[in-house]
DNA sequence: TGTACATCAGTGAACGCGCGTTCACTGATGTAC
DNA sequence: TGTACATCAGTGAACGCGCGTTCACTGATGTAC
């Protein structure tokens, strides 16, 4: 049984999701302190009494988006599996769905951010590469067991590919087709034995 | 016969001509005015003569890098091809090199500056949206006429995010793993008829 | 060919603004007795 | 239970800095005669 979370902690824990929130919506660059406080309803004065500077906030952001859109994407998978998707199927449609299309904010930080992490301080590009290295496991566990090894790699490529391109196109008719077009794609390639 | 280009013309193609690369180099938010103007070998307060705003050389940029980009993967691509390859094996092995995963500065923009696209501008989301228009059209090119027609978005798709995950890993044994995994992945799917 | 002048590309100082970070302070929380 | 005090989370003004943009000016280019 823990202790109960001091004060303290449950600012930090706000400051944080809300962080998380708004990397995936602005970007790094577009995610400024004073902003950040605010939307978390504090004064920007107090945020280094939370974290040690503004790239310590945004490896810890960038880890908890992950987590938090992980989740998201297990709920999604669960659901559709219920209906009777293989776990290929659950997740290929729940992560190009149009719900994750329009909303990078809930989404995976990996499509929201992936070009940005390369100029990010070590730090950030750490935590980036454990959330890829993540996701690659992700896709892994909804392949049979029998499946080429470099198929998770080359699976979680695309799907962070189609929802960028697809973002990119806008969430319209031309983003839309590509997502679809995408999906199709990965379903007869790698789902083609089990039932629709 | 065109005449000759002004002095004008000529400062203002090295102004876009350095922007291009600036961009892929240090995103479009680590692209500055200035610094862009010193790379040029100008002094800052000369821009406004050559471009209406920043947002709008953000957009001339992102097309020029976009047929600068086109034009080198096209010389890899013959390379390949006068060696042998299939279009498509001479697409993927250019477009995956680990020469185009070190050197984003002279590569694609969509790999080097997609999840940034829907924060930028109007004028540069509509430069964005051709631009992955124009790479799938040069996908669907280099695949047989009998193809799905979902192929060839499919296929960028999984380009685009290949290169983005194998330099967020960075340009180590990781990221050059999951480059190879892709080529592997592309080749078997999509180039199986053809000799190796 | 040479001089006088108009054009115009590029310079550099200045503007208002927002950024990340620091710090002296305030006021609420919690402990000691 | 009540008072006195120490702790500590959060405030808000201030810092130096770099940004995009403007503008009066300079000096080179090119035209007119």
């Amino acid at each position: 049984m823990q202790t109960p979370p001091s004060r303290k902690e449950i600012t930090h824990e706000r400051i944080l999701a809300t962080a998380a929130r708004a990397i995936r919506r602005a970007g790094f660059h577009g995610t400024g302190v004073a902003d950040l406080m605010q939307e978390a309803g504090l004064t920007h004065g107090g945020f280094y009494a939370h974290f040690a500077s503004r790239n310590a906030l945004l490896a810890e952001a960038l880890d908890r988006a992950g987590k938090e859109g992980a989740a998201n994407l297990a709920k999604g998978i669960a659901i559709r599996q219920a209906r009777g998707a293989t776990a290929l199927r659950a997740l290929v449609e729940s992560y190009l769905s149009e719900r994750h299309l329009a909303s990078a904010e809930n989404g995976c930080p990996g499509a929201a951010l992936a070009s940005e992490m390369p100029r990010q301080a070590a730090e950030v590009r750490q935590a980036a590469a454990q959330r890829v290295q993540s996701l690659v496991g992700t896709v892994n566990r909804a392949l049979p067991g029998d499946a080429h090894a470099d198929s998770a790699p080359a699976i979680a490529s695309q799907l962070i590919g189609a929802l960028q391109l697809a973002r990119a196109l806008g969430d319209n008719a031309d983003g839309r087709a590509l997502l679809a077009a995408n999906r199709r794609t990965l379903l007869a390639q790698y789902d083609t034995g089990s039932p629709s």
